[in-house]
DNA sequence: GCCGTTTTCGGCCCGACTGTTTTCAGTCG
């Protein structure tokens, strides 16, 4: 049992509470409780077998204890199923309407006693909703084409598919009237790995111009709002993009505040509060007084901390550690010296092995490491594949290729090329690619298997998830990461927009645990080698430095550290 | 429902915009 199923639980929990009208603390209790069992980096269902205390937890008391110990014995909540019998089947769905909230559904639960979502449909095709108290005709259109839409699919975006629209708003928005900065924030300034919509916020010395302006973006499919400092409109792919313009004096505050994330920028606000200051969009205030507002390293240096990155910004302990002056210096993209995986034309690559080189150099590396995916029908064009390797090797000159390869781990744990040919490479990623389904218990055995081959020196994309496609594989991380460490291998981070895996939760956990790092491009071809900033923003997610990270070292120095 | 170097009770982040209203509740971020 995850602890994504265990935090669905709560969140439905907390919006079905909403709709009932109970208690808002309570319902934020619930909701706070979800956020914080997703982003544990162990599975709190070992928790509850081992018998461990969890209201040691963040935002978990006695009463949710209780319920999580009874969700991991008995698989399902007994309120929640009680709660969601009271309702008609689907009312949740309501919620994802723009527009339309808790209060309302409930007023419209009352008054029509709808028993479908389409029932409801039809009420306000017929005008049913547009004489309750509260409505209008306008909230029932929103209803009316709020349902149909969600009929069709959900839409989010991986931060790669969002990343040419935000560059474009930003251009486009740099020519706005009045205009002074502008800054892609939200989430994609966190780099999450995908993105729900984009928040932008603006400077200008006339907001109302930039808003006008804003709105007659040619993508723009309609404007959800628009008033003096802030508008929301969607795109024609379906992508949401929020503007909030303010003056250029409170350019840093409202940075902040719409950087997030939410759970971020409350932590901050209630640590302002009890330290006797009151912050908000436009500043960090004491009584009257303007503390710091122009930007946001002034905001956190008044608040006694270290300023603290974006990628950082989740409410996982990065307000405590700021605190007390002890941030991790995040690594960058310059820190990267080489890429250490690499697929070329013999395996599924589209670039030759020479072409591949010749980027990499042109890009400032000075190593890459070629690891092609065989399996045991490979053999002959593994020895044509080293000679190639070897002979590139005597022409270049500073710069050197690793002669790697990835070899999956077969569902018992043993891999698919034997020791003799492992041993002819000097780098070798194990991988799962097949058996994906295979129960925790399995799968963890399956890999500390793997892990005991001696000539092994990384894992590729542990989990072998993709994102809105494959679910992570099950495993106990606990019990890996100690073999891990033990056996000295590698993780990698894959940079692949669709992959980036490990996730950020389980590289922060292995980074403490004292396990080191390769972030990888996994290019299949030469414009691909451009994907290594994806891996970069997932590392720094992760807290991840320099020292964390192999190839962040200069060739020589990775060849003595090499497992 | 959670939480506590002021507290085991009484707090719990803060403001813009919309659609409904005649001054504001609901929703959103």
């Amino acid at each position: 049992m995850t602890n994504q199923y265990i935090a669905k639980i709560f969140k439905e929990l907390a919006q079905l509470l909403e709709i009932k009208g109970e208690n808002p603390y309570k319902i934020r209790a619930y909701q706070n409780a979800a956020r914080v069992i997703e982003s544990l980096p162990f599975s709190i269902e070992t928790m509850v077998k081992e018998g461990k205390d969890l209201t040691k937890l963040p935002a978990i008391g006695e009463q949710i204890a209780k319920k999580i110990i009874e969700i991991v014995t008995t698989g399902r909540l007994q309120k929640l199923e009680q709660l969601k019998a009271e309702f008609p089947k689907g009312i949740l769905s309501l919620l994802s309407i723009e527009g339309l909230g808790a209060k309302h559904i409930r007023t419209l639960y009352e008054t029509l006693h709808f028993q479908t979502i389409d029932e409801l449909e039809k009420l306000a095709k017929e005008h049913k909703i547009r004489n309750i108290k509260g409505f209008g005709p306008k909230l029932e259109e929103k209803i009316a084409n709020g349902i149909r839409l969600y009929k069709q699919e959900g839409i989010r975006f991986l931060y790669s598919e969002a990343e040419p629209h935000a560059k474009e708003l930003h251009q486009f928005l740099l020519k706005a009237p009045t205009i002074i900065t502008v800054v892609i924030a939200g989430s994609f300034r966190r780099c999450k790995e995908s993105v729900g919509d984009l928040d932008i916020v603006a400077a200008a010395s006339q907001p109302d111009k930039v808003i006008d302006y804003f709105t007659k973006f040619i993508q723009v499919a309609h404007i959800v709002s628009k008033g003096d400092t802030r508008s929301t409109v969607v795109l024609n792919n379906g992508l949401q993009v929020d503007l909030r313009v303010v003056k250029e004096s409170q350019f840093g505050a409202a940075l902040h505040y719409f950087t997030g994330s939410k759970a971020h920028v409350v932590a901050i606000r209630k640590m302002a509060q009890e330290a006797g200051f009151k912050i908000n969009e436009y500043g960090l205030f004491r009584g009257d007084s303007i503390i710091a507002s122009e930007n946001e390293a002034e905001i956190y240096n008044a608040l006694g901390m270290d300023y603290i990155p974006p990628q950082l910004r989740e409410d996982r302990g990065e307000i405590a550690v700021a605190s007390k002056r002890n941030l991790p210096q995040l690594l960058s993209l310059e820190s990267i010296r080489g890429d250490m995986h690499l697929y070329s034309n013999y395996s599924y690559g589209s670039s030759s092995i020479k072409e591949l080189a010749t980027a990499a150099m042109a890009k400032g590396y000075s190593y890459i490491a070629i690891c092609d995916h065989f399996g045991s029908l490979d053999l002959e064009k593994i020895e044509g594949y080293l000679e190639e390797i070897e002979a590139l090797n005597r022409i270049f000159t500073d710069f050197k290729i690793f002669k790697g390869v990835e070899v999956d781990i077969l569902e018992d744990g043993s891999l698919a090329l034997s020791d003799e040919i492992l041993r002819s490479f000097d780098i070798v990623y194990i991988a799962v690619n097949s058996s994906f389904k295979l129960s925790k218990d399995a799968q963890t055995k399956r890999l500390l298997r793997a892990l005991e081959n001696p000539y092994i020196h990384a894992i590729a994309h542990l989990t072998s998830r993709l994102l809105h496609e494959r679910p992570p594989i099950e495993l106990d991380y606990l019990t890996l990461f100690d073999k891990i460490l033990e056996r000295k291998v590698l993780l990698e981070i894959n940079s692949q927009p669709n992959r980036l895996d490990i996730s950020d939760i389980l590289t922060k956990e292995a980074k403490f645990k004292g396990i080191k790092f390769l972030i990888n491009s996994a290019a299949a071809s030469v414009e691909e080698l451009n994907y290594m900033h994806y891996g970069v923003c997932q590392a720094r997610r992760g807290w991840l430095e320099q020292e964390d990270v192999l190839n962040c070292l200069e060739y020589n120095a990775l060849l003595t550290t090499l497992p």
